[in-house]
DNA sequence: ACGACTCGGTTCGATATGCGAACCTGGTGG
DNA sequence: CCACCAGGTTCGCATATCGAACCGAGTCGT
């Protein structure tokens, strides 16, 4: 990890953990290029334009924390890919939230369109339990009695 | 900006435009904290942890890049307290995701619950148009003929 | 009307982090 | 034998980030 945050005051929470994780500059990025086939140094290298030496911190860090995975693919010379876990494998959507936002909000032109059944994905984050769209406001936060001044979540 | 991202080198997308605005590393509490009900300087101060003076500097780069907006609530003593804008609020799923990411892969605890008509919601990625949950490794990149090496969304 | 306190910052010097460029190791191809 | 590639590591400099201290405007208690 690059940063100490579980040391650090502020309210502790699973986004906070999550960040400390792949709160990083590269780290969402290297996802990035893994996920859409980069499983080389250079490749992923070129991918993020990371510094090489920012790029083989984050990609042990990232073994570290079970999000990729270290393949030799090659003994000698050796040599290794690196494949997204099943952690890995989760954090897709973190990034498609990520590039709908992106898409929305700054100018800028996604990497690729992610299809399946021969149409663009449009996603949204849908509650399983009854279907409806979450984040649309109508949360509510279960209070946990900590913390003066938070409210249910706003608007 | 803390960083010019759009000068560096690297494949360039919505991923990689939302990181540049909230990529930072306090730039999600912020707004997680907003989110929860925390809109004055100290209690964004208390429940992020971050230093008064990078807290200062990313709302303000918050609200140029129209994320949060400041409004005065008193014009002698001069205050103003924050709240999230529409592009803040469209933020929400990526924190859900964060949140979601965490919980199920960082050993610490959600700050709270997030309930609807009394139940705790249990969120998926879900495409609109065909109802299949996104993130399972049935998408593919539609290529784009660039960047050698990259096939099709792995796994 | 005086002192203590709050809010929202700014300033300061020390330290951590990030950076590009050069170098290294181990192997390949010509 | 030489050039070249992949995947790093090392180096020295430049910037970002840090905590602590300070500040100015206003308010409250006495």
């Amino acid at each position: 990890m690059t940063t100490r945050l579980d040391e650090l005051p502020g309210r502790r929470c699973s986004i906070a953990g999550a960040l400390d994780v792949v709160g990083d500059r590269w780290a969402l990025l290297i996802v990035r290029e893994v996920s859409l086939g980069a499983h080389r140094f250079s490749e992923i290298l070129r991918g993020t334009g990371a510094p090489r030496e920012r790029l083989t911190a984050r990609l042990n860090a990232l073994v570290d924390a079970g999000v990729l995975e270290r393949r030799g693919y090659s003994s000698n010379p050796p040599r290794a890919d690196y494949h997204l876990t099943k952690a890995g494998r989760d954090l897709l959507p973190v990034l498609q939230a990520l590039m709908q936002w992106g898409d929305r909000h700054v100018a800028d032109t996604p990497p690729v369109e992610l299809h399946h059944h021969g149409h663009r994905i449009a996603a949204s984050w849908v509650c399983d339990v009854c279907g409806e769209p979450v984040g649309r406001g109508t949360e509510r936060r279960v209070p946990d009695g900590s913390e003066p001044g938070h409210g249910p979540v706003p608007r």
